[in-house]
DNA sequence: TAGATTGTTAATCGATTAACAATC
DNA sequence: TAGATTGTTAATCGATTAACAATC
């Protein structure tokens, strides 16, 4: 139970925390392994092994209360409380994000945006106002944020990682192409949906 | 050589494609299965287990040629056309994409931008006129468009996947939290940015 | 009861990795 | 030659899936 999961486990329910935050929100109270199914691309028995091994969840010949196995894997992910996270970039996609219910969905909030430039500093983006980037360090700090979303152009994007990283940041989500050089303790997540694009066309032309 | 990639070789190899891209953006003429791991946070035996499956495409002691590696995974993926993509709403997110050169820079031309909004309709986005939605299906059969990326907020989402799907469409990337009621011959790829951060924190946590 | 769906087994297949000879 | 890095082997581990009894 304490053991840690592998990644593939992790991964598969993560993408089943999503379904079910939609599923709860369309109302459906209920919801099969193979519902599941069609919404991940993920393999009905799969699902069924992957949650039966933290305990008997469902009800055979009716499926999983969405409500009560949102709540367990919220509990196998240790993600129940709120976490802080940064956003840099006050731009278009920094916009985007800040004004996406999608964050808040899922117990995240926003806490900062920082952005380089001095016209975009105070202004109001989404909830927050606009912070300049000399003050990452310190707000980041305080706010105790651990997870920085970069939303800059990528000949920026490494000064932003590397001021995250001083502010103690340990995850970070780039969505610029740049490659990022950080130290090994540090999680970077790169967004590419070209190559995600491309992979996807292998399948689709193959 | 003609047998189908499974996905997770597949998967693999686009991210060694966007590696590669900014490598040589960057100058580098050579690169190691080491520094490619570096930026992947694949294992480097595994790297050099994939391309050596299709050829001896290193050199001991070196390492790979940037420029001749691009190729040689573009020939495998086949991805070497350009390919147009439409992409459905000119809001923030849609505008955003439109402008970013991540997918000009792997030969995907975005060709058409929809919207339902009639005041958006015909303005400028990225090198682009806003199209309206209800020409949607005349001008993705005409530019032979399969892929559609979805920049809408969650309650349009699946009006505008339904709208896709009716003139063809069969990859559909869905930036939206909506879950998409789709045919089993259309792939769906839904990005949840909320959810990957919530398994990047689990391995942090844990 | 009849139909549906879970939980679980058993078998297979692919992914992963350490180790190291080959060779640039 | 000495150092570095590929290509490849061999062994292990986890993912995947079909099948079906259990049971709601």
């Amino acid at each position: 139970m304490a053991e840690r999961l592998t990644v593939g486990v992790a991964a598969r329910l993560s993408r089943y925390l999503q379904v079910l935050t939609q599923a709860r929100k369309m109302g459906k109270d209920r919801i099969s392994s193979q519902e599941i199914a069609e919404y991940t691309n993920i393999n009905a028995t799969q699902i069924r092994r992957d949650l039966s091994a933290f305990g008997r969840f469902g009800k055979r010949g009716v499926g999983y209360r969405t409500d009560a196995l949102l709540e367990e894997i919220r509990k196998i992910l240790r993600t129940q409380g709120q976490h802080n996270i940064a956003l840099v970039g006050a731009g278009r996609l920094g916009g985007a994000i800040a004004s996406s219910p999608i964050f808040a969905e899922h117990g995240i909030t926003i806490a900062a945006i920082f952005e380089n430039d001095p016209e975009k500093v105070g202004q109001r983006v989404g909830n927050l106002y606009v912070s300049s980037m000399d003050d990452l360090g310190e707000i980041s700090r305080e706010r105790n944020i651990i997870v920085g979303v970069i939303a800059v152009p990528a000949d920026s994007a490494q000064n932003a990682v590397d001021s995250l990283i001083d502010a103690g940041v340990k995850i970070v989500f780039n969505y610029s192409e740049a490659l990022l050089d950080t130290p090994g303790d540090v999680q970077v997540h790169t967004s590419n949906p070209a190559v995600e694009l491309l992979y996807a066309l292998y399948f689709h032309l193959a």
